[in-house]
DNA sequence: AGAAAAAACGTACACCGTATGTAATTTCTA
DNA sequence: TAGAAATTACATACGGTGTACGTTTTTTCT
């Protein structure tokens, strides 16, 4: 009746939970997880908090869903290509979506899984026993490769995000600390800046740990 | 003059930042790191919140200052033995300190760090550098087994915490969903509720990781 | 048309980190 | 030793968090 909002109204196009899923993702991506409270998340939307729990039970919920949308966007292992070649590809690929939404890796592991998640993990693991891996080295296989996949990029981001404009920092604390007390610490920072050469250490590792699977598959 | 506390009152042992940090250390060891508010770490020492900001600026502080208490209890590579031994104790050290300190190494790279923690970095830097390994290559070592120590322990940690009673768990997932759709997940949960023979992941990665930088190294 | 269900809102509670102000105690100096 | 200065502790307050609970409006179903 008043041009100010009223209890109720369905003045906004309808809220769901699909939307209320991608208004969560869209703004953890773009302010950061940090940034995603319930609070937030409404206003943005355009609706008041409370009216969310209309559609979902809770913040964890909402957790959950997102981070299962995350997983259902990684690519599986192909079955046609080596398996080499397969493993790494979609674990490629996981890197990729994690940095993506910079976010999902943290929660990884704190999140309850959804089916899209299952479907990854099932994936990977049978890809392996495909490839003749025994059942315990692919236990060994597997937790091998997704530590590293989700480990390597938890990391990862953290640094280059605590780091903000390395250059700048790094001259900072190359200035200010002892150089002469870490010699070493301070040529790895240096390689740091630089970069160029060094960019990929994910991929790096991750060879290291198909190679020394393939031995060990082998023997 | 009365009985009950009047402001400024020295009737508590004297309060300093190095009480108010073994405490935090105490607090997040026996209660989680969620836990450790300043509000609850004032109550457990006997004073007022407030008190606190008389001895540390802010909260920042006491986790930069725990997290490099933690690093001064990793036990640095020995220069003696053999690189890949050396490194290999030094990451059992890392990572039985990790556990100990359940919370450390989810702050080990959102925390600025201190000289411990610097001392540490460099400790393994150098031993690369003497075990023959070229300057662009210990770039690459460092990471992969920082990676590694830091990752997988995170993620060990944040998974064992969530599952609780993982039998039970194991048991309602097994019995709810479909169990014929992820026949691989399920075989490999059922060889974490097995555990026994499963238990050295973190040296299984370890172990991979040394065996493919020493070749990386000797050609 | 009237009842039932769903959706939106408003209020409230118990937490959080910490800025700011004040009072009590201790330390330093004349 | 008196008094000033510095330190330490306490209290209040602000803006944030997730969400329980109750009320009102709108939509849906009979």
């Amino acid at each position: 009746m008043t041009t100010k909002n009223g209890p109720g109204h369905k003045r906004h196009a309808a809220l769901n939970k699909e939307r209320i899923l991608r208004a969560a993702i869209a703004l953890a991506d773009k302010k950061g997880i940090e940034s995603l409270s319930m609070r937030r998340l409404a206003q943005e939307l355009g609706f008041e908090v409370m009216s969310l729990y209309n559609h979902v039970s809770n913040k964890d919920e909402i957790l959950d869903a997102i981070v299962d949308l995350v997983a259902s966007e990684i690519e599986p292992p192909s079955s046609d290509a080596h398996w080499k070649t397969a493993m790494r590809k979609s674990s490629d690929s996981a890197h990729k979506t994690f940095l993506q939404h910079p976010w999902a890796a943290r929660l990884w592991w704190t999140t309850t899984a959804g089916t899209a998640r299952l479907a990854y993990q099932e994936s990977l693991l049978r890809r392996l026993r495909e490839a003749g891996f025994s059942i315990e080295l692919t236990y060994h296989a597997y937790h091998a490769l997704t530590m590293h996949i989700v480990g390597f990029t938890i990391q990862e981001l953290s640094i280059q995000f605590e780091k903000g404009d390395l250059a700048v920092l790094a001259a900072k604390f190359l200035g200010e600390t002892a150089t002469d007390k870490f010699p070493n610490f301070v040529e790895h920072v240096m390689q740091h800046v630089e970069g160029s050469i060094y960019e990929n250490e994910f991929e790096f590792v991750l060879n290291l740990l198909l190679d020394g699977l393939d031995r060990a598959r082998s023997s």
